[in-house]
DNA sequence: CAATCAACCTGGGTGC
DNA sequence: TGCACCCAGGTTGATT
């Protein structure tokens, strides 16, 4: 479930080590639909054996890597990818796929359990219509209580659809957005129209302190999410909705018990005590 | 146009 | 012990 943080965490520990690497090589596992390009007809494994990494960056969930002939490797982890950094010399891991050969001795590995995560070579263009198909970054200054407003004025849906919508804003996934609206103390059915501005303060604030404080840790690892070099996120223990309500917990602002509900599809915990679907 | 939902996958868990 | 079934969730695309 790689989210904002995840995503970012790899990049973080990539960037210093893939940027200014050569790819030597490219081996391709029993998937090799992993990889794909968005350029007609060119096989992208050809396009990038002897380009070099010169840049990284990530906008929402998606990890773009800068190649020196103007194309990007856009990477989407989707539930269950990952990245890992090691030698050449090491076996395959678990559902690999994809193993880039740097110049410096270590894999760039992609491995993915679920088959769900695809890696593309894309053109400026492509990153463009990126850009412009995604909300602002949880962290833009150009998000505030008052622009968030605005997007949702004509969204008489749940907020958490609407925050888990990449087009409001991009970066957050399941468990970020019952974190947040739990610390917001916003019901998770609430309709994203109604909230006012004060309580759209409270989510926003609640949005960057969830993610602040993952990314602090190197995000959270619930299931499988490691990061290049195979360690875990640390987050996983301070959420205090995600996951809270199966094991009967309960809520650590109030002590009513956590309960869970499916919300746009997905399993979504709140407190009913502190959360309540009410208009102010 | 917005909301809803199936589809994509497979390991892990549950119930019988 | 085996087996059928369900669940997890990010994104896309079809449908309502």
């Amino acid at each position: 479930m790689p989210e904002l943080p995840e995503v970012e965490t790899v990049r973080r520990i990539l960037h210093p080590v893939i940027v200014g690497q050569a790819i030597q090589g490219i081996t391709l596992g029993t998937f090799p639909e992993v990889i794909g390009s968005t350029m007609e007809g060119l096989d992208p494994v050809a396009l990038l054996i002897g380009q070099s990494f010169t840049d990284t960056s990530r906008r929402g969930k998606y990890l773009i890597l800068h190649l020196d002939n103007g194309l990007y490797l856009i990477v989407h982890l989707r539930m269950t990818g990952r990245l890992l950094l090691v030698p050449w010399i090491d076996p395959p891991v678990r559902f690999q796929y994809v193993a880039i050969h740097l110049g410096n001795g270590l894999d760039l590995r992609f491995g993915d359990q679920r088959k769900f995560g695809r890696l593309t070579l894309s053109t400026p263009d492509d990153v463009t219509q990126l850009d412009r198909r995604l909300g602002p970054e949880p962290f833009a200054s150009s998000l505030n209580a008052s622009t968030l407003r605005d997007v949702l004025a004509k969204r008489p849906g749940k907020i958490k659809n609407a925050l888990l919508d990449q087009g409001v804003i991009a970066g957050l996934g399941n468990i970020y957005v019952d974190e947040a609206l739990y610390r917001a103390r916003i019901h998770p059915e609430r309709s994203s129209n109604t909230l006012a501005l004060d309580e759209l303060k409270r989510v926003l604030r609640a949005v960057r302190l969830v993610l602040n404080q993952s990314l602090a840790r190197q995000g959270t690892t619930f299931s499988s999410f490691e990061n290049p070099y195979g360690e875990q996120g640390t987050n996983a223990s301070f959420l205090r909705a995600y996951g809270r309500a199966s094991a009967g917990g309960l809520c650590l602002r109030c002590g009513a018990p956590m309960e869970r509900i499916v919300v746009g599809g997905r399993g979504t915990t709140f407190c009913p005590r502190c959360q309540v679907n009410r208009i102010p």
